[in-house]
DNA sequence: GTTCCTGCAAATCCTTTGCAAGTTC
DNA sequence: GAACTTGCAAAGGATTTGCAGGAAC
């Protein structure tokens, strides 16, 4: 017996904008949809393509392309760009968070604290400015990967 | 008399790069570098060539754009992206910021708080990762473009 | 003289768009 | 049946690259 879906509220979310706005429902967007909400990483348009096709072959590139522009609109997923690589992920009622990005082995990691977020409150209450979002990254390297540096640096005693 | 220039140091930090990777100095990559070094502002790919034109017409965008990929190696350029809008701007010795992007004018303003950067240190550490740059934007909209939102939804009783 | 630079045109990459055929309402 | 969607191929825009001629060392 299956769980109560997570992404269940979100999937009714897009219905609503589809018919708020007079679109359509199909199944090329039902299985995109579905795929890009049950992925929990982040995910590059050629990533979720693939995905997709694996449960419907015939489904475009470009289906894909307008399909997450649909669901950034609706306010379900969310662009990540860096180095001029893109990537998507879900923003739907996840808590507000910002990224770490590891420039050796690209892994990205989450992080958000309620400190900053009041600081940015307050620098731009001191502009005038209304904030409307933001993007927050740090890149540097990862835990693991100044591990293997230093492992290389300094290459273990063989064992014997 | 002409005051120090300001951009001197920069001038020489590049051309001391251009040796350490045995480059040669040239008339277009000093009249780029200069005309980038001059700017005080968020320079386009284009913006950038058409300042250069002025001074010497026959220089092409693909050595703005090589020139831009030096100045960036050796520390004194910085790509800002927003929206698929890509620009530059000076790095070196400028006091670390971060920006606010106004989305109705495109205005970039810029800000800088160390207690940010402190509880970005902090959580770095935590996680063990290692610092080696980041980038915080805000956006919404500014104080000039709310007025003018504002002005419009109620507009003044006519003067008479 | 060798190595590096330059501009041009062509190539590339990512994304969007025009369109004819197929779906959904 | 009218309106919306789709995939394809083509177009677009930004950036990079191959190359032959020119400049710097």
């Amino acid at each position: 017996m299956k769980k109560t879906d997570p992404a269940r509220e979100e999937r009714e979310l897009f219905a609503a904008y589809l018919r708020q706005h007079r679109l359509k429902r199909s199944e090329p967007r039902e299985v995109i949809v579905d795929t890009f909400l049950r992925s929990h990483s982040h995910l590059s348009v050629d990533d979720l393509l693939h995905l997709v096709q694996k449960r419907r072959s015939d489904i475009g590139r470009t289906t894909v392309y307008r399909t997450l522009k649909l669901l950034q609109a609706a306010g379900l997923a969310q662009e990540l760009e860096y180095q001029g690589h893109t990537t998507f992920e879900r923003e739907y009622k996840r808590e507000h968070h910002d990224h770490f990005i590891c420039k050796s082995c690209g892994a990205i990691f989450e992080f958000s604290n309620p400190d900053i977020e009041r600081l940015q409150d307050e620098i731009a209450a001191g502009l005038g400015f209304r904030i409307e979002g933001h993007r927050h990254q740090i890149f540097g390297q990862c835990r693991d990967c100044l591990a293997k540096a230093s492992a290389r640096a300094q290459p273990p005693a063989p064992a014997f």
